[in-house]
RNA sequence: GCGGAAGGCUGGAUGGCCGAUUGACCCCCUGGGGUUGGUAGGAAAGUCCGGACUCCAAACAGCAACGGUGCCGGGUAACGCCCGGGCAGGGCAACCUGACGGAAAGCGCCACAGAAAACAAACCUCCCCGGUCCGCCGGGGAAAGGGUGAAAAGGUGGGGUAAGAGCCCACCGCGCCGCUGGCAACAGGGGUGGCAUGGCAAGCCCCACCGGGAGCAAUGCCAAAUAGGGACCGUGUGCCGCUGGCAACAGAGGCAGGGAUGCUAUUGCCCUAGCAGGUCCGGGUUGGCAGCUGUAGCUUGUGUGGCAACGCACAAGUCAGAGGAAUGGUCAUCUAUGGGGGGCAACCCCUUGGACAGAAUCCGGCUUACAGGCCUUCCGCGCGU
């Protein structure tokens, strides 16, 4: 009962030509390639997640925010790996945008127990930070 | 009250804030916004059976091969499922369990032990006769007893005998033939045979019945871009009456209109080549739409037939439709459970913290997982009356 391939993503806004200083949405990473080329990114681990960021070189997409989500299994069964989506995408949709300077992707990704258990506003928190630390490295 | 058996239900609640998806309606209109309604499970799981549906193949047939099923009757769209019954085994009982057709069609196998494991045979033994150096030896009869084994060629008892033996008899078992009850599986009882038929078919096999293959990533359609491949066609419309036919339509005829490309060939006809056109087929890419959720329906209620599974009738409701995959995140209060403390008790306080598990085309089953709670019926024992 999995659906596609290893790499589980949720999705979490309508695709959306939305300008970004009004809209909360953001795109949902929905291609392979796209994931791969964030992994080959710079990323940040926190106690709940993985942060990938790839900077979108210029006129690449029409969307400057982009976020995709990852649950392997080794999160867990079906269960685990919907939660733990379910927390990332919601603190994705709460921090991102007020966050967010550049266009870039970013990828979360779950992991074992933590992304399921750890208090949400640490998560937040974690995201808050992790962010800044990827957008003031010189890639 | 204790112990047990069978069946069923439930599987956290309420609220605040912030979201996702989808149906309907409205508004601006590539696309979005608003209002309002819906939004996981009993197993959504394993993907083990049975179907619906789609495509492929083809006579939807038969045969062969292969696979499956296997007491009887019923239920069902169907099943390997369910219900009822039979038989066998287990349990004091309620009840539970069952690959439960065929071993006188054939082949094969039956370890170890044992003399012998399937044309029976004779280790110890029993009996008779003869011999004897009294230890036993030779010839013959027997298969009861001992021993081995999962199983030793009917069992128990009596008669009989040298000792024995279905050799004879009674009962039981078994085979065969009637009878009675039952739709049947089967059961009961009668007669008869002196006993012939060891077990294994989750070994081959035989018999009966069932099965064409692949699957929603099926399949159909649209758009864009790419490629420009293969095959075929290339005069033919309308009206009118006639004939045949139930009809669709077919046949011959009449009238009217239109058309019969270009080149080569002296012309006509035929053939060939090229161009425009039409039809069909084929490869692969991306995105989208359909399939997609409302029916062999399902749920609830009532009535009715049936022991039951289930059927029939009526009424009401309609209950997830995503697509890197929505159905949620978070906070608070309450609450189930476990732990600790206080109180004679009801109870109070602190703390812990929520079983198995997430739809992917849809149904019917089976199997497996599951914290805790609740209900019904039945059995045994104990106590009271």
């Amino acid at each position: 009962m999995t659906p596609p391939e290893a790499p589980q993503v949720g999705t979490v806004a309508t695709p959306g030509a939305q300008p970004p200083a009004v809209s909360s949405r953001f795109e949902t990473l929905r291609k392979r390639s796209d994931f791969l080329r964030a992994a080959r990114a710079a990323h940040t681990a926190t106690p709940g997640f993985i942060l990938q960021m790839r900077r979108h070189s210029e006129g690449e997409v029409a969307n400057p925010l982009r976020v995709g989500f990852t649950c392997s299994k080794k999160v867990g069964n079906a269960v685990a790996r919907n939660r733990a989506k379910r927390r990332l995408r919601e603190i994705a949709r709460l921090v991102l945008p007020s966050v967010a300077t550049s266009a870039a992707d970013f990828v979360l990704i779950g992991r074992k127990q933590a992304t399921a258990t750890l208090p949400f506003d640490q998560l937040q928190s974690d995201l808050r930070s992790a962010v800044h630390k990827l957008q003031n490295t010189r890639r």
